[in-house]
DNA sequence: TTAACACTCTATAGCTACTATAGAGTCAAG
DNA sequence: CTTGACTCTATAGTAGCTATAGAGTGTTAA
């Protein structure tokens, strides 16, 4: 299979298959004689792996590690576990620090009623406030 | 006034001061006879009301946005309440994007208990199964 | 006077995870 | 034998910085 029936078997833009190639995510596959890349199933099937963890929003850091553990299949899965549970435990810390701005971002927009001067506005004489040093880490 | 101390009045990194003149956020200043950027209040304004921004996770386009407003004071400042509520809406819907991230990372925890191997982690299972079209949309 | 030191300058490369070109080559069908 | 669909490599761009190299500036101390 070359790798444009690949893309379409996985819904994954050929581009972003060889990208994958270069990062070491899918190994390369043969080619033909005219240089073309020629897949099997087993490629498919790893392909699909690291679409779904992108779906899930994991860094491909996160998911080399999940490939080497599923290419060892005797070892133990804790590992397994702790990846999952650190990138769990990243997206929750992400939606507090999101949810936390919404509420500033929503105060801000109180500040000010449609239809004044911009020297009046009560939003852009907010922003110009100095920034606190616990706003300034940046999340 | 030098660039080092407008880092150290606002807390904004000596390279990124730099940059944004770079990318016409700050109006290049004037320069002493060695070629030392030298900065003046205006500058330590605009340069506060930029990082209270970005502390609100805005682009640098929609600063770019805000920044011209502002420099009008005597216009109507409505398009500042548009740009502030469209940001407003996409922190939401991220938010919302995040949330059902986690959900389906939750319940893809549940799949394993610790201690097996590999083979038969019901983490690494899940993963290989295809991953739908509406989950392929990476948000 | 000169040496040390802190500060600044420009230019360039790196980060993430792709995406989008340019220009060339491959291969099957009409 | 040419058209068209497909593929190849290499390179640059995206956002918002951060980090480096190698050079110059300016003040102070020996």
């Amino acid at each position: 299979m070359q790798i444009g029936a690949l893309a379409r078997q996985t819904g994954c833009p050929i581009q972003t298959i060889r990208f994958y190639e270069q990062e070491g995510l899918l190994p390369p596959p043969s080619r033909s004689a005219g240089n073309f890349r020629l897949y099997g199933d087993a490629h498919v099937e790893r392909l699909l792996f690291i679409r779904r963890c992108r779906s899930l929003d994991m860094t491909l850091d996160e998911i080399r590690v999940l490939l080497r553990l599923k290419n060892v299949p005797t070892q133990d899965c804790s590992e397994v576990n702790r990846v999952l549970e650190a990138h769990i435990e990243q997206v929750a810390v992400r939606i507090q620090e999101l949810s936390a701005l919404e509420q500033q971002l929503r105060s801000l927009r109180e500040m000010c009623s449609e239809g004044r001067s911009a020297e009046q506005c009560g939003i852009l004489c907010e922003l110009s406030q100095p920034v606190s040093a616990a706003e300034l880490a940046v999340p």
